[in-house]
DNA sequence: CGAACACCGATTTTT
DNA sequence: TCGGTGTTCG
C-alpha cells in the first residue's frame, strides 16, 4: 500500500475542527486515516499528545494503533496520548473519581461468569427463574448498553420484567461487594460526568481532540459517553462503517452513525471508497450484495487492482466433502504457488461448522489455529489466580471470596459459607467482613477455618501493600499450596501447563510493571489484566499458519484468499433471522467475510448436512444469487436450483453496466 | 464432596 | 446428536 494518502483520506486528515464521520469501507485504509490524523495534529499542528483520545473497541487494536503513532512520530514525543478501548476509558475516567459514585478506589471489576453466578444466586432469592440466569444477565447487560440506570429500565416482555426486576438488586449487590462489571465501565463514568460538572469540564479540558474507530459497533451508553466527553468543542473524528456492523445483538447501534447527523448539524461526512485491498470482482460482487440492503449512505467500493479471479463456488454433497474440497484445494494452491499457509482462511458463521475443517486440516497436516476457545483468561487456573489478587486488593469481592475461599480446599463447606452468606447478606455486609463478626452463629470448625483463611489475606494483603509487590505476588501459588492442588486435581502433564500459565501470567505482570509510566500498586496491574483477554504471544503473528474463524472474529482482518464455507439458508443467513433487519444483518456478515479476501474469493455450499441428527438438505444461501452471475464460477454444479431467472440475470447486467 | 444420570437446547461474544 | 448443566445419591 502506498504511503500516500488519497483525496479523501487527505481530507478527513486535515478536517480537525468540529465533528466529522469517516465513512469508511471495508480495505479502505481508516486505520491509516486515524493514525495521520494524530501524527499530524502533534507534529504539524503542535497539539499536546495529551489533549488526543483515540479510542477501539479491541485491546489488539488499540495496541497496533499506538505502535503505528510511535512509529510514524519519530522523535516527537507522544507522552500522554490516549489510545485505549472504550472501557479502558471508562476505567481510567472511574479510577479518578468513583468515590463520588460511593465505590472506594479499590473497586474490582468482575468477569462475566462471576456477573452471572451473581444473577443466579439474586433470582434464587427472589425464586425467580434462575434456569433462565444467561439470558436475563444479557437483558442487564442490554439495558447497561442502551444506558439505563436501574431505576429507568423497562422490561418489554417476560424476560425483560424478570431482568428489570432483577437488575436493582443485582446493582446493590456489586456495589456491596465494591465491585462492578464491565458494562459499568460505560455507563458509570457516563452518570459520573453528568452528575459532577468539574470532572465533566476537567475531563472536556484534557480530551480535545477524540478519535473513535469501528464507530458503527458503538452502544447507546457509548455514544452518551462519547457526548459528555466532546462538550462544546465536538472534535470528533469518527470513523466506522455501517455495512460492516454486526453486532448489533450485543447492542451496538448502527443508528449512532445517523444520530451524529442530528446531533451535530455542523457534522462533516466524508466517505472513503478506494479499496487497497480486494480485486475488482470481490469488490463488484460485494457490492451487489450489501446493495440489497437499505442505506442511508450510499457506498461504492473501486479498486485499481484489476479483476482478478471470479468467485469460486464449491458445490459440495456434504460436510465432510464440503472440508475435503477446501482443504484439497488449499494443498493444491499452495504447492502450485509455494505460498504459505498463513495465506488462507476458512471463515463460517458458526463455531460447530469448525469441526469437518479441523478434521480434514489435521489429515492433511496443515497447522490452523482457530478462533474463540477458552481464552487465557478464562482458563480456571488464571480466574483462581486472579480472585486471590482481586480478593488481595478488594477483600470485599465476595465472588473472588468464595472462589478463593476453597481454591485450593480448606476444609470449609457449604454449609459454611451459605450460612456466613446468609448472615453477610442481613447485616449488609461483604462475605470477608461478616467472618468477623460475632453475631454470626456457626459451628466452631466452620467458624475458625473461615477466621484462618480471612487472617491469611489479611496478612497477605499487608505484605503486598507493604513490601515489595512481584516478589510478594511470586510467593503467592506457593503461599495457597497451589501446586499441590494442581497435581491433585488433574494428570501431570495438565499440572504442569496450568503451572506454567500462571509463571507465565506473573512474568507478564512484571513486564508491565517494569513499563514506563506502567501500573505500579496491584490495583493498577489488577484493573488493566482485567480488561484483557488474551496475553499477548510474540509468536503467535508470525506463526505460518491457517485460519480457522467465524466471520464475527474475521472482522479486521484480511487474507490473500478467504473460503467462505456454508452458504447455505439456514446457515446462513441463520435460521433465528427473520426481521428484515436481522436478514440485513446477517448480509453484513457475508459481507465481511468477502470482503476479508484480497484476491481469490472461493465459497461453498453442502447439498446435504447433518443437523441435530437429522439430514437436511438446505438451499444455497439467497447471498449466493445476489452476486452477479457473471462473476461466478461455480465447481461441481447441479446448475437446475441455481439458474436464475434470464430476465432478472439482463436486468442485473444493465445495471453493472449503466454504473461504470 | 464427587460421580452418575437425566434433561434440555442448539448464533454470533470486541470488553 | 451431542454436550453442558443441574440434581441426586452414596
Amino acid at each position: 500500500m502506498a504511503d500516500e494518502l488519497n483525496a479523501p483520506q487527505l481530507e478527513a486528515v486535515h478536517h480537525i475542527h468540529g465533528p466529522l464521520l469517516v465513512l469508511a469501507g471495508a480495505g479502505s485504509g481508516k486505520t491509516r486515516v486515524i493514525t495521520r490524523k494524530i501524527v499530524h495534529l502533534i507534529r504539524d499542528q503542535q497539539v499536546a499528545p495529551k489533549h488526543i483520545c483515540a479510542v477501539t473497541f479491541t485491546n489488539k487494536a488499540a495496541r497496533e494503533m499506538k505502535s503505528r503513532v510511535s512509529q510514524s512520530l519519530q522523535g516527537h514525543n507522544s507522552r500522554g496520548l490516549m489510545v485505549s478501548t472504550f472501557h479502558r476509558l471508562g476505567l481510567d475516567i472511574l479510577r479518578k473519581d468513583i468515590e463520588r459514585l460511593g465505590y472506594r478506589n479499590n473497586f474490582s471489576v468482575i468477569d462475566p461468569g462471576d456477573s452471572l453466578s451473581m444473577v443466579r444466586n439474586l433470582l434464587r432469592d427472589a425464586n425467580g427463574p434462575s434456569d433462565l440466569a444467561e439470558a436475563i444477565q444479557a437483558r442487564i447487560s442490554r439495558f447497561k448498553n442502551d444506558g439505563f440506570l436501574p431505576k429507568e429500565a423497562q422490561g418489554d416482555d417476560r424476560l425483560g420484567e424478570e431482568a428489570a426486576a432483577i437488575y436493582k438488586p443485582y446493582q446493590r449487590a456489586l456495589s456491596a461487594c465494591n465491585a462492578v462489571d464491565l458494562d459499568d465501565l460505560i455507563l458509570l463514568p457516563t452518570r459520573l460526568l453528568q452528575e459532577n460538572e468539574d470532572s465533566r469540564l476537567a475531563w472536556q479540558d484534557r480530551i480535545r481532540y477524540l478519535l473513535v474507530d469501528e464507530y458503527q459497533d458503538s452502544n447507546g451508553a457509548q455514544y452518551r459517553l462519547i457526548r459528555n466527553l466532546l462538550g462544546v468543542r465536538h472534535n470528533l473524528t469518527a470513523v466506522g462503517d455501517d455495512d460492516q456492523s454486526i453486532y448489533s445483538w450485543r447492542g451496538a447501534a448502527a443508528d449512532n452513525l445517523h444520530r451524529l447527523a442530528q446531533d451535530y448539524p455542523a457534522l462533516k461526512v466524508i466517505k472513503l471508497e478506494q479499496n487497497y485491498r480486494s480485486t475488482g470482482r470481490i469488490l463488484q460482487s460485494a457490492n451487489a450484495v450489501i446493495a440489497q440492503n437499505p442505506h442511508l449512505f450510499e457506498k461504492r467500493l473501486w479498486s485499481t487492482l484489476g479483476d482478478g479471479h471470479p468467485i469460486r463456488v464449491l458445490n459440495c454433497a456434504a460436510e465432510s466433502d464440503e472440508a475435503e474440497q477446501v482443504v484439497n484445494a488449499i494443498l493444491r494452491d499452495r504447492f502450485q504457488r509455494q505460498g504459505e499457509y498463513r495465506d488462507y482462511a476458512i471463515l463460517y458463521r458458526s463455531n460447530h461448522q469448525s469441526r469437518p475443517f479441523e478434521a480434514a486440516l489435521r489429515n492433511a497436516r496443515i497447522p490452523y489455529q482457530i478462533s474463540g476457545g477458552l481464552s487465557f483468561f478464562e482458563r480456571s487456573e488464571i480466574k483462581d489466580f486472579l480472585a486471590y489478587l482481586r480478593l488481595l486488593s478488594n477483600p470485599d469481592d465476595d465472588p473472588a471470596f468464595l472462589r478463593a475461599v476453597n481454591t485450593p480446599r480448606r476444609g470449609i463447606g457449604s454449609s459454611t459459607l451459605e450460612k456466613l452468606g446468609e448472615f453477610a447478606k442481613a447485616q449488609n455486609l461483604s462475605l470477608f467482613a461478616a467472618v468477623w463478626e460475632d453475631g454470626l452463629e456457626l459451628p466452631e470448625k466452620g467458624r475458625s477455618a473461615l477466621r484462618s483463611f480471612a487472617g491469611w489475606v489479611n496478612l497477605k494483603a499487608d505484605e503486598v501493600q507493604k513490601a515489595e509487590l512481584m516478589p510478594a505476588l511470586q510467593s503467592l501459588p506457593d503461599d495457597i499450596g497451589y501446586l499441590p492442588y494442581l497435581h491433585n486435581e488433574g494428570d501431570e502433564k495438565d499440572a504442569a501447563r496450568r503451572w506454567e500459565n500462571i509463571q507465565e501470567l506473573l512474568a507478564w505482570m512484571q513486564r508491565l510493571q517494569e513499563q514506563e509510566d506502567g501500573p505500579q500498586t496491584l490495583v493498577e496491574i489488577l484493573n488493566r489484566l482485567m480488561l484483557f483477554n488474551v496475553l499477548e504471544r510474540e509468536e503467535d503473528d508470525d506463526r505460518d499458519v491457517l485460519r480457522l474463524s467465524t466471520l464475527h472474529a474475521a472482522k479486521g482482518l484480511e487474507f490473500p484468499q478467504v473460503f467462505l464455507v456454508g452458504a447455505e439458508e439456514e446457515l446462513l443467513p441463520h435460521r433465528n433471522s427473520e426481521t428484515p433487519e436481522q436478514i440485513a444483518e446477517e448480509r453484513r456478515l457475508f459481507y465481511v467475510g468477502m470482503t476479508r479476501a484480497r484476491f481469490r474469493l472461493t465459497l461453498s455450499r453442502c447439498r446435504k448436512r447433518r443437523r441435530y441428527g437429522q439430514d437436511v438438505n438446505p438451499k444455497a444461501s439467497r447471498f449466493l444469487q445476489e452476486i452477479p452471475k457473471e462473476h461466478l464460477d461455480w465447481q461441481g454444479a447441479d446448475s437446475e436450483e441455481e439458474t436464475m431467472d434470464p430476465a432478472v440475470a439482463f436486468a442485473r447486467l444493465r445495471e453493472m453496466l449503466s454504473k461504470n
